[in-house]
DNA sequence: ATCTATGGTCAAGCTGCTTGACCATCTGGT
DNA sequence: ACCAGATGGTCAAGCAGCTTGACCATAGAT
């Protein structure tokens, strides 16, 4: 595969990426989910099964734990996390998504559901399902960054 | 499509994007371009065939023009790029790569290759041609952005 | 019992972006 | 030809989000 094919194909990857995250997040602002920024969605998806302490979020988001800690500082402020105890270690805290969190959550699956369905009228459905799985073995589980 | 299985799939086109980014990134500067960012490489790829302005360079990265004068600004004291006279309009100036620039580009386009290489093992280079051609049509140039 | 590693926070500083103001030049209407 | 508004670009100031460095409390190992 030519180099310039490559790179065709990373601006495209890069592109869809990044208006992907545009519109999500403004999706998620016009439902009334004021303040929020695309780096909150992505701690909430660490969150939101059951909680992550402060370390493990840095991880996930692939920052310091200190912005981390700035982050939680920030989304507990809004109200849409709490710290609490962690239950094993006193030393850890476990920080977890209020119901007004989970709500921001769901609003945010609906608008990425609503960005896909026009890819799915684009492509079909079998080919976007495709395009998941694809992208899915090529990055399997890694933080998730910036794109830059 | 449920909710959850589009929140999967960008979940995974954004860790996919993030990883390639750092990825061309670090192969850049492993290879000698010190002090590159990624968007140093993003303002390369609208530069590259007959150079742009600094309010077009800002349009397709999605910021303000002065941020695109700041990176122009340094991208020219790091020998990347000149700025020219504009043929035309007195007014404008008229970026363009320098033979430096160029082979900071080339050397991005090999790492890209690399890793889009990997991908092709993982998946079949029919595959990853699919991957790149859905891509597009989702993105069609779009300004490229960071991904929050 | 101690020593080291780990979770977390506080404080300070920096970088890259934004907003606001401004000048030079282009463009279109009269 | 001229003027008014639009456009390209820069300067300056401010700020948000991140980093580094220092520090404390607790865990786990020896």
């Amino acid at each position: 595969m030519q180099n310039s094919e490559a790179m065709a194909l990373s601006a495209a990857l890069l592109a869809a990426a990044g208006e992907l995250t545009q519109r999500i997040n403004e999706g998620v602002v016009a439902r009334g989910f004021e303040g929020m920024r695309p780096a909150h969605g992505f701690a909430f998806t660490r969150l939101a099964p059951d909680g992550a302490t402060v370390t493990e979020l840095a991880a996930h988001l692939g920052v310091t734990k200190q912005a981390a800690s700035q982050l939680v500082d920030e989304v507990v402020r809004k109200g849409y996390a709490e710290r609490r105890d962690h239950p094993g270690d006193a030393r850890a805290r476990l920080i977890v998504l209020t119901e007004r969190g989970w709500a921001c959550t769901r609003a945010a699956e609906e608008v990425a559901a609503e960005v896909v369905g026009e890819w799915v009228e684009l492509l079909g459905e079998g080919e976007v399902r495709v395009l998941g799985r694809h992208l899915a073995r090529i990055a399997p589980y890694g933080p998730i960054r910036p794109a830059w």
